[in-house]
RNA sequence: GGCGGGUUGGCGGAGAGGUUACGCAGCGGAUUGCAAAUCCGUGAAGACCGGUUCGAUUCCGGUACCCGCCUCCA
């Protein structure tokens, strides 16, 4: 069985993983805030985490997976836009403005992942599905001793938590010398937060043995990974910004409250994105999200390759450029498959995986490395003198442990060939190829190249790509075939 | 101020203590009426300063610069 090495942040170190039940690995990843489009920097938890789920599903089995992903549905910001509909004069009530605008920004949310061919989580909790869970967590660790109440408020008592600190590096003194937490009049400690915090009758409320409020964001995520995946789970992923404070307090909050559980066994952070080299921000004017590229006609599968060729331990520069260089990638294995017909038009035999592509992404997730054996596997199967040498079974399978390969990274080649094959007039192409053949040997006999050269560079016009070498014509279908100009050519 | 990440050839981006990354661009060649596409080949690197070593871009220490987190902005 394949090995997978991942880098726990908690040792620091490059492990072997070790599932604690093989026959369900367990995985948790925090989500979204639902309460605006996906930005960019959202997609790459997202993917990076697909990989890793699709890897663990390879190697343990599809059902021996379970992979959450949660919807942060209780927030400031939902309540805020809620209110501010509310203030444009939307008659509906507070509850069903906010339950409207995380309905549809989960809707979004999954069509935007879609996109990114993101496999959708075994499970995807709501927080607000979850508060009995979360008030029950919340009242455990005031037993315990980890948490007090005042003022309305429920706050978790860091102090009472020597390991606080641990997974970040950072020891609590330091902190407070930081001097740039909140300090509350309710607090003990400065370095105390929330666990419950009360809520204004015009906000969303839950009644719970210390009035009606609402749960802090960090014990969502300690409450629904417990109760969706028990008390030790394999795998806790996230972006690196949320290594402090959420996942130090979540962390605080479960071993607290089930110190025999050990909580999450391997924790996993990717780096940040940056575009053209800055940080993404409102300000700085370099702002958008997934739909808008998605929009822009840059397909998911682009955006795709280009996040995972960094590998998700580095910061990850979003151009452009590298767009541009990923289409063309693309396309070139979209466009090599598209005219095998005898490949599409079966289902795809099981043929294995490329072993060393395998390797890369098992060793850490080196995507960028397994990407890199996927293009060199792509210049081998496209006309290369060695596949052409090999017999037509042997091409085949060959074609087959690419696809699958791709497949494990996320790429529907497959799908993609066939969209590709759709979109070209095959009819008609075959008619212009043969045109094409014709002109090509009256110009010959002729020595007068004009009338083949004009239906030539029309062809291009129209968005077709002309291949034309000593004894075969083809034309290809490039993204800006136009149909109706080619109509016009007949 | 504290903590973390980064710095590789023209560009993007990996691995490995000594032996080709890979891709794009460039250059040369094959093919072509020309071109495109494809194929074959090829030059080019390791921020800086020390240390360890027979040997470091790879390990250790320091410096510089860039980025992020510490503020419920992923």
């Amino acid at each position: 069985m394949t090995t997978i090495r991942l880098t726990n942040t908690k040792t620091r170190t490059k492990e072997d993983f070790v599932p604690i039940d093989p026959t369900n690995v367990r995985m948790y990843v925090c989500g979204p805030t639902v309460y605006d489009r996906a930005h960019l920097g959202n997609a790459r938890p997202v993917i990076v985490f697909d990989v890793l789920f699709r890897l663990l599903r390879h190697v343990y089995g599809a059902d021996h997976v379970t992979y959450v992903r949660n919807f942060t549905d209780v927030d400031d910001k939902i309540n805020a836009e809620a209110q501010r509909r509310k203030g444009l004069g939307d008659p509906r009530s507070l509850e069903e403005l906010i339950r409207e605008r995380t309905e549809e920004t989960i809707r979004w949310y999954h069509e935007d992942m879609d996109a990114l061919g993101a496999l959708r989580p075994t499970e995807e909790p709501r927080a607000t599905e979850w508060i009995g869970a979360m008030i029950t967590m919340t009242q455990d660790l005031i037993d315990k001793g980890h948490a007090y109440e005042k003022a309305g408020h429920v706050l978790f008592r860091v102090r009472s938590y020597t390991g606080y600190g641990k997974l970040s590096g950072r020891s609590v003194d330091d902190m407070i010398a930081g001097a740039r937490v909140e300090v509350a009049p309710f607090k003990e400690d400065p370095m105390d937060f929330v666990l419950w915090k009360p809520s204004t009758d015009d906000l969303p409320g839950w009644d719970s043995p210390w009035g009606r409020g609402r749960p802090g964001w960090h014990i969502e995520c300690s409450a629904m990974s417990r109760e969706l995946l028990g008390e030790s789970f394999d795998i806790h992923g996230g972006g690196i910004d949320l290594q402090f404070p959420h996942h130090e307090n979540e962390i605080a909050q479960s071993m607290c409250a089930h110190p025999e559980g050990g909580f999450a066994k391997v924790w996993m952070h990717n780096e940040m994105l940056q575009v053209e080299g800055k940080k993404m921000s409102k300000s700085l004017g370099n702002f958008f999200t997934v739909r808008d590229l998605l929009d822009k006609e840059i397909p998911g599968d682009v955006i795709r390759f280009v996040f995972l060729s960094t590998h998700y331990s580095k910061p990850m520069d979003w151009t452009e450029e590298k767009a541009k260089a990923a289409r063309n990638e693309i396309a070139r294995w979209v466009g090599m498959l598209a005219i095998r017909h005898d490949l599409l038009d079966k289902p795809l035999e099981d043929h294995g995986l490329d072993n060393e592509m395998l390797e890369a992404l098992s060793d850490d997730l080196n995507t960028s490395l397994a990407i890199s054996r996927l293009m060199r596997t792509a210049r081998f199967l496209d006309n290369s003198p060695e596949f052409m040498s090999l017999d037509d079974r042997a091409q085949y399978r060959e074609e087959c442990i690419f696809i699958a390969s791709a497949r494990l990274l996320g790429f529907d080649l497959l799908e993609l060939a066939k969209k590709e094959r759709a979109r070209a007039p095959v009819k008609d192409l075959g008619y212009f190829e043969l045109r094409l053949v014709q002109e090509r040997i009256t110009a010959r006999e002729t020595g007068d190249f004009a009338v083949l050269d004009a239906l030539k560079s029309a062809l291009v016009s129209a968005g077709l790509e002309v291949r034309m070498s000593k004894d075969a014509v083809e034309l290809k279908v490039t993204p800006v075939f136009d149909p109706a100009k080619l109509e016009a050519l007949k």
